[in-house]
DNA sequence: CGAGGAATTGAGATCCCTCAAGAACAGTGG
DNA sequence: CCACTGTTCTTGAGGGATCTCAATTCCTCG
């Protein structure tokens, strides 16, 4: 299937936002849009030749399986995100939606041409990739030293943030994006200690529980405070 | 101080190898080497229009400061490494000398120029990049959900790796680039658990502790096997 | 030789994990 | 609409790994 950019829903804020309309129709020609459902695998660690993609809605998550089948969320790829090792002669980690998610996929030497004949698509990419190594690492030292409940805390924080239409202030209400197991594996910690912690929070006053996804938050302030930043 | 490409030790090696001796000549005409000692500063969070370098020889580290003061590194950098945020307003880490350290330092405005002006440079930069949050990443895994002991083992066997010359097997020897609270920070532990572990990878035969800084690997495989990969 | 920092070692406290059971929920089929 | 079933989440009790606090030893450097 060809792809219309015009119609896309990150046409002005994904990579590919830096080309030429022509530049832009020549990338199209050579990709393919695909959706992904919830739990489908985009590709795996060990993949040689994993495409690449544009995430376009939905959500994804980057994870490693330790030797013993723990998993480990490595990031959260939100619309607009690109996925991708360039540059490695196989993918080093799992990719995997965690909603239902459209794509716009292209293959490795599509990819690798595009860059070495539009400059822009380069600056753009690294760009993003330098942005992906500051969330990393951001994530990196929330559970190098925060408590359990720093880090949660944290990541409430950041999901509100990331619900929110501005970037600028938090939404009141959201869904949480992720299982409670999954929530686990990001922070480092159990399933257990998660639930636990978040009636704590809900008991100090800082968010609200509604059903088993939707989270109110109550207090922002507080919120961050808890966080440690 | 004028730079002489020709003799850099890593001329073959960091991202300006890529481009053709013109080019580089003009690169390094805006630039300038300077040295750091241990404990120096290139750059602190926060700072605006921090500058970017290649290191030449020596090692540093990216770390972050929490609002207690507990210091977290997040990333080290070795020869050949390149440091800085270059779509980033301000500085988000520190970056200090591990160790007497040579860099050679460029305006963030000359290295925007030249990332337009030679797009060779910027794919350099975007593998260098992709290759920094593969690393971060690989930290964050480590950080987790192992136990102790295994982040240690590890980061040694990481350490053995890096100090040896050929890039497949490790070195039999090395010295620690980093104290123990260094190391403490590094992998999300306690000075005192760090020393305690490093104790019982001394009793179980995989390691021997040479002073205070030296490491000598008695059984490659044990502390492999120890650190869970 | 002395002083300061870095590392080791010990004892007790704490936070989080493990194991285990029960409750809430979603999907399925009757 | 309701039981049925599996999954996800919650809650509890106990144990273990790591942190905290404190004292001592080991280097390094003046």
């Amino acid at each position: 299937m060809n792809l219309a950019c015009s119609t896309c829903p990150v046409n002005e804020t994904a990579a590919c936002a830096v080309l030429t309309t022509d530049e832009r129709d020549a990338m199209a020609a050579a990709g393919r849009t695909r959706v992904l459902k919830r739990g489908e695998m985009l590709f795996a660690a060990g993949d040689e030749d994993a495409a690449c993609a544009t995430l376009l809605t939905g959500a994804l998550k980057v994870s490693a399986v330790d030797a013993d089948g723990n998993e480990q969320i490595l990031a959260l790829v939100h619309p607009a995100g690109f996925i991708g090792e360039l540059f490695a002669p196989f993918a080093h980690h799992d990719v995997v939606a965690l909603t239902e998610s459209r794509l716009c996929t292209f293959a490795r030497r599509d990819i690798e041409r595009a860059i070495e004949d539009y400059p822009a698509l380069a600056r753009a990419l690294l760009r993003r990739s330098q942005a992906d190594l500051l969330a990393t690492r951001t994530l990196l030292e929330l559970t190098g030293h925060a408590s359990a409940e720093a880090r949660l805390a944290a990541l409430l924080h950041d999901f509100a943030a990331a619900a929110s239409d501005s970037s600028c202030h938090l939404a009141q209400r959201f869904d949480l994006p992720l299982t409670r197991g999954e929530i686990a594996n990001m922070l480092g910690l159990t399933i257990e200690t998660v639930s636990r912690k978040l009636g704590e929070l809900e008991d100090t006053g800082a968010i609200q529980r509604e059903g088993k996804r939707g989270i109110i938050i109550r207090n922002a302030e507080l919120l961050q405070d808890i966080s440690g930043r």
